[in-house]
DNA sequence: TCAGTTACATACACTCTGCATGTAAATGTG
DNA sequence: CACATTTACATGCAGAGTGTATGTAACTGA
């Protein structure tokens, strides 16, 4: 019987490592931002040192895209798991307050729709959230779209406009705005883009 | 008569270096980002030292703020130069594509659409183009709203979510998408916000 | 077992930001 | 038109942060 410290796989210690620093790394980051996080405090937090941050990740802002992706990743499993609509458009509005809900943890917006496309790029972004949340959004409309719901509209150009239009709400959520207001507005949306009206 | 550098008012100095700062500032940051500018560059592009610019701006950020403020400004003034539509609906469209043209100038989206919330906050940058851009779309919603173009929905979230629209549209645009896809996207929601459809 | 690789820790060089101090030009005051 | 004061800078400095180079201990495969 040997003790966690010793006699750890390399995998165990790498596994380890890098988990503690994008965990540490998330907090930090959702808590003052990324340009107001130093990599000392993280190591700090992390309990390890900057040379351990620098062997398992190129620099700060390659540790930032490993958070980006797995709180991306973490959002749209909240997502999936409480999907349970019948038919497209109820799947949409289900969604988009599931999604609103999920952007309401302190610091998530900061995180995921200000410091991230700053930070890594929009192009960067749309990729990641593109395997994510977005991607959800993207089935539900897709869907929509073949059972005639909605009206034919470039599908790629719609699902980013639905998407910023949520992103825009789940800000104005965290910034005190009435999230009912934002979720009329955006129901509205999608029912006006039925079929020919 | 004396040269342009000796006996010049206080107020003329000022001026004159300020507007140095600001230009010098907006084309770095438009070309590398924020923080990829340091004010060692900026101060050397504008032919100044950093003593003036600590002198004339409180830090970096406020500097940051006063580009974007400007440029903001600038923007809203290409979309009401421009905008001489006759009804609601038709003065949306014009004014969504001349606002996707000011746009497209190198860098725009990024100081504006990237950095700017990022650095500021959502809620600066709310009020800043609360008094430019989104302004005209704000005239624009709330004519339409008042001569029963569309549905009556709140008017702050309704801006908010159109704003954000063609914000994405404008990204999207500048990392090489089909302009024309945006925009048949946002003219069907709007047409499809007609009163009960 | 031992040579090679991996996973770190430590130290250093460089850059940047903001402030403090010094100085010349402008201002207004009697 | 002196002259005290304020304004508009320039210069130098202290602190912090990033990335890298170097050293070392732990693991791994032959």
């Amino acid at each position: 019987m040997q003790q966690d410290k010793t006699r750890r796989t390399n995998r165990q210690r790498t596994e380890a490592t890098r988990a503690a620093l994008i965990d540490a790394a998330r907090r930090l980051f959702i808590e003052r931002g990324y340009a107001e996080t130093g990599t000392p405090d993280i190591v700090a937090a992390a309990g390890v040192t900057r040379g351990a941050l620098y062997h398992h990740f190129a620099d700060k802002q390659s540790l930032f895209e490993a958070v980006v992706e797995a709180e991306s990743a973490a959002v749209a499993a909240e997502i999936e798991r409480s999907s349970r609509a019948v038919d497209a458009e109820a799947a949409l509005a289900e969604g988009g307050r599931v999604f609103m809900e999920a952007m309401a943890r302190p610091g998530r917006t900061r995180l995921l729709l200000l410091d991230g496309p700053a930070v890594l790029g929009r192009a960067a972004m749309d990729e990641i959230d593109g395997r994510h949340a977005t991607r959800t959004l993207r089935e539900g409309l897709s869907a929509a779209l073949d059972e005639g719901a909605i009206r034919r509209l470039p599908l790629d150009a719609l699902v980013a406009v639905l998407s910023a239009a949520f992103d825009r709400a789940a800000l104005a959520a965290a910034d005190g705005a009435r999230r009912d207001d934002y979720l009329a507005v955006i129901g509205a949306i999608v029912s006006g883009l039925g079929p020919d009206d």
